[in-house]
DNA sequence: TTTAGTGACTTGCATTTTGCAAGTTTGTCC
DNA sequence: GGACAAACTTGCAAAATGCAAGTCACTAAA
């Protein structure tokens, strides 16, 4: 009598995906992830400046969707690290398919190319070749 | 000298494209409207059944970031036909790249085809070849 | 001439989420 | 002991979401 998992929405891939990331900070906290950064300070450091409590939110919502694991870096005090999982290693082709299509049509951004302490570094936005997979981290 | 801040958050494409995608139904409207709906009524029917009020505002707000554009197909009483600009259209690439991964790794999603009416079909791949596409996993 | 119906919104209002600031906990180093 | 730091928590106001119902302009039927 075990009935298939009930959708919030309906069964469209694209739906449920905005169920798990459809909101502003999911995405750019995978990119953070992507780009090396690991702990939670880090990821505070982001140039948009997610607010702590959000970022908290949205560390344990990904975490229960299986894109993030937590492990502890070090004991007394305890400290994590947080890292993507395969699930969400694979949202890289996502935030590649925004990438390109935010340079191509919203003027001026670019590709933000952080290290793990926050620095920013821009790569290059006039660039619109494209034949080669191009890496968002 | 100019100190206006160009951008709400970032510059970072992905930061800037989630300012104007960022929630759970903006996409979904851009995906119906890619499926060959066009009115107003034909979007509210869709099977997620965006509440009207959220519809209108995505509407208008899709509209001003140049994604969608309006026009009257009768007058008396006047109605609208929606359709996505070419940066509107550009967006398949990002929904492709969702259908993706959200069947890959949210178990009993498909890709959801639907005729204006409403009707749902399920698809089985992403048919788009236009250039060396990239791999999934 | 009412009456009903339809498409395209609008409005009211309760619930939920966001965002800012400040506080807490658990430790180290001096 | 006191300063400092990372990683959260909490409080609360503002904004977004979602449900139901209402409006507006017109058509068509009774």
């Amino acid at each position: 009598m075990n009935t298939a998992k009930p959708f919030a929405r309906s069964p469209c891939a694209i739906a449920n995906s905005l169920d798990i990331l459809g909101d502003k900070w999911s995405l750019l906290v995978v990119r953070d992830l992507l780009h090396g950064k690991s702990t939670y300070g880090e990821l505070a450091l982001s140039p948009e400046r997610i607010p702590t409590n959000i970022l908290a939110d949205r560390l344990e919502r990904l975490q229960s969707a299986g894109i993030v694991t937590r492990t502890p870096y070090q004991q007394r005090p305890v400290r994590y690290s947080y890292t993507l999982t395969p699930k969400g290693s694979a949202l890289g082709e996502v935030l590649l398919a925004f990438v390109r299509w935010g340079k191509q049509h919203i003027p001026g951004t670019i590709t933000l190319k952080q290290g793990p302490a926050g620095g920013e570094v821009a790569v290059s936005a006039a660039n619109s070749r494209r034949r080669r997979t191009k890496r968002v981290g």
